[in-house]
DNA sequence: GTCTATAAATCGATAGAC
DNA sequence: GTCTATCGATTTATAGAC
């Protein structure tokens, strides 16, 4: 019998410690071979265990991927949930720009993995999506059009403002290995300052609101 | 033994149009899929029929993968191939643009099936991204590079000019079904044509060079 | 060329010893 | 809890009849 069937909630330090183990093997692999290429093999290869010992900690590879998803969703929307309406305008816009890439430089696997499962048609996740996510997403697409009706930015449709912050941010990430063949070799994080001075100016001159 | 094993460069007429029915089932399921989740028996269900009679025209399934990724490789940069050092800057620029958009319209399954790759690693295009494809994305850069230069159109930096225009007409296929569960229902292209809407405003901004 | 039947390999999950 | 050995299901690919 294995711990996720007579799990009855809790769990020892020992067994959290596991979980994180394998749970951090489990992102590299899917993240790079997705939900069917990735294998148990693999993944207890990477957790440094054996076959056996993954499924008795999470009772299927699935489960895993599961888990994977929906620890990530919650931090995934969080910088969106954070955009305010009592900031300045286009601070609060840039900002949440500036912390989505932040978010593809530092969890470049978290990002794929989401990518992923849209990409396949979102079977676990389209719940999600239509429901808490269109919430969130259109609770400030109307902050944002209230500001653009006030003249404090340019008038934009304000979700396709948003998607366009995902595209460009997520696409440093989902599309490294495109984007670092074709350009120069750049160390460590150049890329990425790179990015958020090309964001910055794109995003300065969209948002700037029409002279009067 | 197959016709891929005994091919010597001649087919008929019947024997194309078999491929091109496999060819177009195998997109169906492989965008969908990705190429581990796809199963030969999916792909000859849908292209009417039997799993030996697939292997028969193409050796292994994932000589079909290959085979689609190739043939769609030089329809994907043709439209940036098209950008002209002679034309006007900002028309050339946002006729890219919206042929990119098209192509995200009218070619999503193609689409889908080259940002999995990519997604993956690009294991079967990671020389071509480095090669041909560089090499077109330094000359193109250049010539916008060039525009910068005589103040035609605002200075910035190419390359990431061009990304953004992958990022954000390829989103809206690839991630069609995250895109759809937010916006209030529109029926047919009426996304695109938002889409066209909203791209067009932000490169023109983006791109109009400062007063000088 | 096209099929049914099946071989061969892979993989997720289980049994059972320790 | 952790392992080795293995089952059972799935899947790619082949054999061989027609």
């Amino acid at each position: 019998m294995t711990i996720a069937q007579r799990n009855t909630g809790k769990e020892t330090r020992i067994q959290r410690e596991k979980r994180e183990v394998i749970l951090k093997a489990a992102l590299d692999v899917f993240s790079i071979q997705g939900l069917r290429g990735a294998t148990l093999e693999k993944i207890a290869e990477a957790a440094g265990m054996s076959k056996p010992h993954v499924i008795y900690y999470f009772g299927s590879k699935d489960a895993i991927y599961a888990r994977l998803l929906e620890s990530l969703l919650e931090i995934w929307v969080s910088p969106l949930r954070d955009l305010s309406r009592d900031g300045d305008p286009m601070t609060e816009i840039l900002t949440y720009m500036r912390r989505k890439l932040k978010m593809s430089r530092d969890m470049p696997r978290e990002s794929k993995l989401f990518a992923t499962e849209i990409l396949h048609g979102a079977p676990r996740t389209k719940a999600t999506l239509s429901g808490d996510l269109k919430t969130l997403v259109d609770e400030k697409a109307a902050i944002i059009a209230g500001w653009s009706a006030e003249g404090k930015i340019a008038r934009l449709d304000p979700h396709h403002l948003i998607f366009s912050i995902w595209a460009m941010t997520q696409h440093y990430a989902d599309f490294d290995v495109q984007v670092r063949s074709i350009l120069p070799e750049t160390g460590g994080d150049a890329l990425f300052d790179e990015a958020d001075a090309f964001l910055t100016s794109m995003f300065t001159r969209t948002l700037r609101p029409a002279k009067a």
